[in-house]
DNA sequence: CGCCGAGTTGAACTGAATCAAGAAACGTGG
DNA sequence: CCACGTTTCTTGATTCAGTTCAACTCGGCG
């Protein structure tokens, strides 16, 4: 139990410098547990009011496009997660967040985190850094998709989340790229 | 010049509590510059030192894709513009920042931006809001990208960017959708 | 007046989607 | 531990949205 909080504790502290009394805070405020496979985190249309950091395991956000499972982006181990847009605003969410496998889970609230800003200047620093991070990984990410053909975004996932092929769906992947089943599975193929 | 300066200070008051003491520092660390239209704020491959905040004009980043201009993102006034990955990381970068109106912008220094966040927690706070804000922005406009026809794009865009197609040009338009410059001419002629 | 950048239009081509079917892999209960 | 249903993945044939290439129009400006 101590070693999954240290594991989230080790990452802020890559960051920003810790003190004890702050360390004692994010101690004192998270919830750790375990859920299967398939587990749903927050479900489209309601206010995303935890903050998720997976300690093992992985998932990713979807949305329903004409009827069809879209997946929006993936998040393996030592990330944090949950829907971004909806817990920034505190307004309803337009994804779904979902573990794509078994997986040990710490979290907390946003009021918890907002009390945290509030108390700890250093924990601050770290909502503006690791938001900060999130941009410009989105950005990189994004814009370079834009005028890629279907292989040459499936070599950038690939390059920035290497081992996924082994622990995603085919057909979430694919979503994920913007392309469909089929195509992935031919690029796979002849490669 | 000062009524340049209240723009901007409104702005950050919308998002945070602004004091005497740290709006007096931001008019200090603030410089005001007016640029002609094609006038590059941040060149490909330097680090972008400054932040920038439009109070009249309108802004694009861009780079070059087997030799063709791709624009990444526009921003009309009323918005901080640089190029972001490079600000935040004080990396080289890969976009240009270039102004596609003749424009009045402010500016501040990466160290004195710090400074502000070191001094002022409002402005940490501040710092943090922002990003959070372009985060989400980000978020919705590229996910919903990955499946929509490039019509539906184009309509997107209007929607977020009413008047763009009165002030840039129909070619950095069309790479920003991620089309080609002949299909969203098509486009507009049947609408 | 003639040039030049920006936008339009047409025709041919193509990468990837869609539709349709079958093959593997997976897991659950008997 | 095997059988059967379900889910995931592969393969082939066809279709289509959007690209590319090329020529042409239009408006502004030196």
């Amino acid at each position: 139990m101590i070693a999954q909080t240290q594991f989230l504790i080790d990452y802020i502290n890559t960051k920003v410098q810790l003190d004890a009394a702050s360390k004692e805070a994010i101690i004192e405020a998270c919830q750790i547990q375990e859920f299967n496979k398939g587990y749903v985190l927050i479900k489209e249309d309601k206010v995303a009011h935890r903050l998720f950091f997976i300690t093992q395991g992985s998932a990713r956000t979807f949305y329903y496009h004409d009827g069809k499972d879209v997946t929006s982006w993936i998040y393996p181990e030592g990330q944090f997660i949950t829907s971004w847009s909806s817990f920034y605003t505190q307004t309803p969410s337009y994804e779904n967040v979902e573990l794509t496998e078994e997986s040990t889970i710490i979290s907390l609230s946003y009021e918890q985190l907002q009390e945290l800003y509030k108390q700890y200047p250093k924990m601050q620093k770290f909502g503006r850094v690791m938001v900060e991070e999130q941009l410009v990984f989105l950005d990189y990410f994004y814009k370079g998709f834009m005028f890629m053909t279907a292989r040459e975004k499936y070599e950038l996932l690939l390059s920035t989340f290497p081992d996924v092929t082994q622990r995603i769906n085919l057909g979430h992947i694919a979503s994920f790229l913007g392309i469909s089943q089929e195509t992935l599975s031919r690029i796979r193929k002849k490669k």
